[in-house]
DNA sequence: GCCAACGTTGGC
DNA sequence: GCCAACGTTGGC
């Protein structure tokens, strides 16, 4: 098993939402970058995945979710209304591809980005450097359980 | 609102 | 293929 860190901004979806939907399910839509797009096409269902709230005060990782679906095409590519449309990812030939996500637990306390900064443990975390935008990155299991544990949750990774 | 980081675009 | 200009992300 994988482990993984994505963010959302909780002002556009947020974890709350996420759990919120049936079956605590959501297409992560609108990933268009290419090395984001690489590590969800290397996510296999069941991976674990801190989902981090970003453009926020504080920002803060919220909960734990899990995938759902594996890579497959992203069709909001391909369609003109969407704000993620892009004509360079056609139906016949995606550039573009999404995985389901589904809500597992929120922490029990939410674990604000000074706190991972603060934590030696989490040196090597992409989410503290300074300048990240990546919007999906690998973590260690180490890391995902150290969050956990900050955030004062308790979750098998096994 | 500022600005650092950095991915993308496009001229050459 | 280089690189300057530009746009976006996202913390502060």
């Amino acid at each position: 098993m994988k482990f993984w860190l994505m963010k959302s901004e909780p002002d556009v979806f947020s974890f709350d939402d996420l759990m919120a939907r049936p079956a605590k399910t959501e297409p992560w839509d609108g990933v268009r970058n290419y090395l984001a797009r690489n590590h969800m096409m290397a996510m296999k269902q069941g991976d674990l995945i801190l989902i981090y709230h970003s453009n926020c005060a504080p920002p803060h990782v919220a909960g734990i979710a899990t995938v759902a679906k594996e890579a497959y095409p992203d069709s909001s590519a391909w369609d003109p209304a969407s704000d993620y449309f892009d004509p360079k990812s056609p139906a016949e030939k995606p550039r573009w591809f999404r995985v389901d996500v589904k809500g597992v637990k929120a922490l029990k306390e939410p674990v604000a980005l000074a706190t991972l900064k603060a934590d030696a443990a989490l040196e090597g975390l992409e989410v503290v450097r300074k300048g990240t935008r990546l919007s999906v990155t690998p973590v260690t299991e180490e890391e995902f359980v150290r969050v956990l544990s900050l955030g004062n949750t308790k979750y098998s990774t096994k």
